[in-house]
RNA sequence: GGGCGCAUAGCUCAGCUGGUUAGAGCGCUUGCUUCACACGCAAGAGGUCAGGGAUUCGAGUUCCUUUGCGCCCACCA
């Protein structure tokens, strides 16, 4: 550590020089590092998995706020004594990272083609080394306190086996399966997608009303699409069967327009009679649904666009058109030939790819798919029978949702970044060997095999995240240790992405649920509540952020006030109130130092405690009791504000200043220590949320140990709690503040120092707290006793006590009496509103016991304070 | 079409299983170069907890309903 001790720095924090030091300190310590204990060891592990940032980009605010979320856990179950992994990694992220090396070729005027696979391969293992490389950094910037000697990537030679293991199991049970149907392309990527990457987007869009003739000529059917240049693949027409409209019609054909050829029309349930007219046009090759109909009624598949989105040799007149250039033309045909019946405005949704926004053409092409059902059913188990939860609770109902109504995954991509598909085809005999090792001839016929080109959707490797980085499919002794991990902690929206494949894959693949407890934040929003995004550029930098104000500061502000699952936003304001505790803890640090000097200080707390200390140390050891359910309950957010209240209000601006007389004194010994022990305990609350200038203040402070971070987690202690004396501290402090409330009416000048009067039955209390208020509320001397005669003396009434301070120069007699009559009738309601509960029979009967104790003191007191009040209307006459 | 969330101080939001007089940050007003901190201290103003109904001794909190905003899923071509 650095020779430098706080008392030499400035008075403000500077983070900047502290934050990378400390890191280094930590690093070089290994104390990041967990280790997989044997069976017969009793110390308990505690997991959690990175969400594997993708190397196409840097940090944002939302892996700002995740991180810090998994770092804050990962930081307090390590203090608990817990052998803490957290597993970082990242991910190769196939479709996002292909295109943007794509885009970067570009520039330099080559293509994929170009460079060939080979090539291609090469340059994409530069960009990983780079930026994922870039990444890490920045997750260390935060704080992360990450197992780095485990770091893995989805691509590593332990990932990439895990896939294959899968994928020949999967395989050979006869859950993958390769097949021509239909799924979501994107002509930009030039790959297909999953259902899960397609996004909706309500559109405008045009509803073209056709006529279609009848092939024996009695005439015709109307139907309306909004793609009419898919006519082209158009092999039926469909109608509902209940349809007593076009009942007479099915079994006969109508004759495609411009093409001319004869098609049948069918009776499906999937159209529905009320709208458009009823009648639908098929198109197995580019419609979802008309591939399902097409399917039931043994209609022909006819392609008409190419992989470019160009209209194919099939689109006769229109090949090498785009598919918008067609749709005009061949709409245009048809007004002319007499088809076209009209042109309705329509909304309708439209999907587009996640990665590019590019429009999703349904296409018909061969692909790998996992078949879902049998992997959704265990999966949706294990949640309703609690094995795994969602924080908060409501988010299994999307799960559920999902996985119920789930499709066939479509697991191929067009892509050559990410995990070649291990299925060979022989040249031969045409068999399909699918191998855990490369292959080279065909074990049936000899003949050459060829490798499927495609390669593996990301999310396919991500899915075995937890375990396959544990080791798996070997029986490691950190598989055994560490998994099942513990807690997940990813935004709400990937749970369809990655947490529902890492669920049934788990499952499926070792037997047990992948973790217990599934902690969903929400999304980190701009100042105006708009999501951040890289068109509209209003992201901001948590790099940048760092630097300005301290990675603890933001980790603070991005805790402070989050709720499980609900978004935030984010500004500047409160990452600078969150610079500003940081400052606050700094300062009370300082004066800790200041105030030890050369002293030698026990670590322990004093035999001997005064009011002031009981009172603070009692109020500390409730907050330990409290941040610690906080957390385990993962109110994250409630566990950062009861810190923030403890120390800025009651250590900073109570107790540090109620210390200060005796530091001056005789009795500074009892003070320094129990300054160091709530100090100290506060530091051990606060490490998870700011870990750095926690640790930096702690190793300045007397201590035993290497690091804050391995040090113990405070624990509630029963003889720490003294609640009687907390009462009497509170009497006190009520007392002052109502005295520099009534001073501050007055406009009595801080300098301005006055004789003080108090009459109480708490006459030790107050006696005790003489000292108090010479220092905080302007005393020149106190007395404490029973009815004081003095002439023209300001009144001041708590529940405990009338506070008389003469100041004749000030006192307006009408102004105090209104005052007082003012205070009386506030206390006189108040007391009316206690009393009607309690004289309510149904209250007293059923409310608990102590909500009906609290009530009866709170009378009892607002009684007191009451004749108290009148007392001092009397006097004044 | 189905589901979910939000509506609390001028602004941004907390408020766990219902229990004294509803909290914080920022902003605002007043005073203060008090020997840790002006990134500070002290005092203060500001809320019929979206509307209506129900349950209860008691509702910001539970239930129903209305309104407004937002999100997710489905995909009627």
């Amino acid at each position: 550590m650095s020779d430098k001790t706080i008392k030499n720095l400035p008075k403000t924090y500077n983070p900047g020089e502290v934050e990378d030091r400390i890191y280094r300190f930590w690093q070089k310590g290994g104390y990041f590092h967990a280790v997989a204990h044997g069976e017969n060891c009793d110390i308990k592990p505690y997991t959690i998995v990175i969400p594997p940032p993708n190397i196409t980009g840097q940090l944002h605010m939302g892996h700002a706020l995740d991180n810090t979320l998994q770092d804050i856990l990962i930081r307090w179950r390590r203090m608990q004594g817990y052998e803490a992994l957290w597993m970082p990694g990242t991910d190769h992220a196939s479709i996002a990272t292909e295109a943007k090396i794509v885009e970067a070729m570009a520039k330099e005027g080559l293509t994929k083609q170009d460079i060939g696979r080979e090539g291609f391969l090469k340059r994409a293992w530069e960009w990983k080394e780079k930026y994922g490389r870039r990444i890490i950094e920045q997750l260390k910037k935060l704080g992360s306190s990450c197992d780095w000697e485990r770091e893995r990537f989805t691509m590593d030679e332990g990932c990439s086996r895990a896939v294959r293991e899968v994928f020949v199991r999967l395989y050979e049970k006869g859950l993958i399966y390769r097949g021509e149907r239909i799924i979501n392309w994107c002509i930009n990527c030039h790959t297909s997608i999953s259902d899960a990457e397609v996004e909706y987007d309500e559109r405008d869009a045009a509803f073209y009303h056709l006529r279609y003739p009848l092939a024996d000529g009695s005439g015709h059917l109307e139907l309306a699409t909004t793609r009419p240049e898919t006519m082209l693949g158009d092999t039926a027409v469909a109608v509902h069967p209940d349809d007593s409209r076009y009942a007479h019609l099915v079994g006969k054909n109508v004759i495609l327009p411009i093409v001319g050829k004869e098609i049948p029309i069918v009776a499906d349930a999937y159209v529905e009679m009320d709208f458009g007219t009823g009648v639908v046009k098929i198109t197995p090759a580019h419609d979802p649904n008309d591939f399902e109909v097409g399917l039931r009624h043994d209609l022909p598949v006819l392609t008409v666009t190419d992989e470019d989105g160009i209209m194919n040799e099939h689109a006769g007149k229109y090949r090498g058109m785009t598919i918008m250039q067609c749709r005009k033309a061949i709409v245009n045909d048809l007004q002319q030939q007499g088809y076209l019946v009209k042109i309705e405005p329509l909304k309708h949704n439209v999907g587009a790819c996640y990665r590019c926004g590019t429009v999703v053409e349904p296409r018909v092409s061969m692909q790998w798919f996992v078949k879902m059902k049998p992997l959704a059913t265990p999966a949706i188990e294990a949640v309703k029978n609690g094995q795994t939860r969602f924080v908060p609770e409501r988010f299994e109902k999307v799960y559920f949702h999902w996985l119920e109504n789930i499709r066939d995954w479509c697991i191929s991509r067009q892509l050559w970044w990410g995990h070649r598909i291990p299925a060979w085809y022989c040249e031969g005999c045409g068999d399909i060997v699918v191998s855990l090792e490369d292959v080279e001839e065909c074990p049936k016929c000899k003949g050459d095999l060829r490798q499927d080109e495609d390669t593996l959707d990301t999310w396919f490797s991500s899915a075995l995240w937890p375990f396959s980085t544990l080791g798996w499919p070997d029986k490691t002794p950190e598989l055994d240790y560490f998994y099942p991990t513990n807690t997940l902690v990813t935004g709400y929206d990937i749970i369809f992405f990655w947490v529902v494949r890492m669920m049934f894959s788990g499952l499926e693949h070792t037997g047990k649920v992948p973790f217990d407890t599934v902690f969903i934040h929400g999304l980190v929003r701009d100042a105006q509540g708009r999501k951040m995004s890289k068109s509209l550029g209003n992201g901001v930098d948590p790099i940048e952020i760092i630097e300005k104000y301290g990675a603890d500061a933001l980790r603070f502000a991005l805790a402070t006030g989050n709720s499980p699952g609900n978004d935030m936003r984010f500004t500047d304001e409160k990452v600078e109130s969150s610079r500003n505790f940081a400052n606050k803890i700094y300062n009370a640090a300082r004066f800790i130092l200041l105030n030890i000097g050369d002293n030698e200080v026990e670590q322990s707390l004093p035999e001997k405690l005064e009011l002031e200390d009981k009172w603070i140390v009692s109020r500390y050891n409730t907050l330990v009791a409290e941040v610690t359910e906080n957390l385990e309950k993962f109110e994250l957010g409630i566990a950062v504000q009861k810190l923030y209240d403890f120390i800025w209000d009651s250590f900073c601006d109570w107790y540090i200043e109620l210390c200060k007389s005796r530091l001056q004194g005789d009795n500074a010994d009892g003070a320094r220590r129990v300054l160091v022990f709530v100090m100290k305990g506060m530091l051990a609350l606060l490490h998870p949320f700011m870990p750095f200038i926690t640790e930096e203040i702690w190793q300045n402070l007397p201590h035993e140990g290497e690091t804050l971070m391995k040090s113990a987690w405070p624990v509630y202690d029963e003889n720490l709690s003294f609640s009687d004396e907390e009462k009497e501290m509170e009497r006190i402090m009520e007392a002052i503040r109502a005295i520099r409330n009534r001073r501050a009416e007055m406009n009595v000048p801080p300098s301005k120092k006055a004789p003080v009067y108090i009459e109480t039955s708490f006459i030790d209390t107050f006696k005790r707290g003489a000292v108090f208020f010479e220092r905080l509320a302007g005393a020149s001397s106190v007395k404490v006793g029973h009815d004081f005669e003095l002439n023209g003396a300001v009144s001041i009434v708590t529940a405990d006590a009338t506070i008389k301070i003469p100041m004749d120069e000030l006192v307006d007699k009408q102004a105090e009496r209104a005052r007082l009559t003012k205070e009386k009738e506030s206390v006189q309601k108040q007391l009316q509103g206690v009393m009607a509960r309690l004289n309510n029979q149904a209250f007293v009967n059923k409310a608990p016991a102590n909500v009906v104790e609290n009530a009866r003191e709170n009378a009892t007191r607002l009684k007191e304070k009451l004749s108290l009040l009148e007392q001092s209307l009397t006097e004044l006459g």
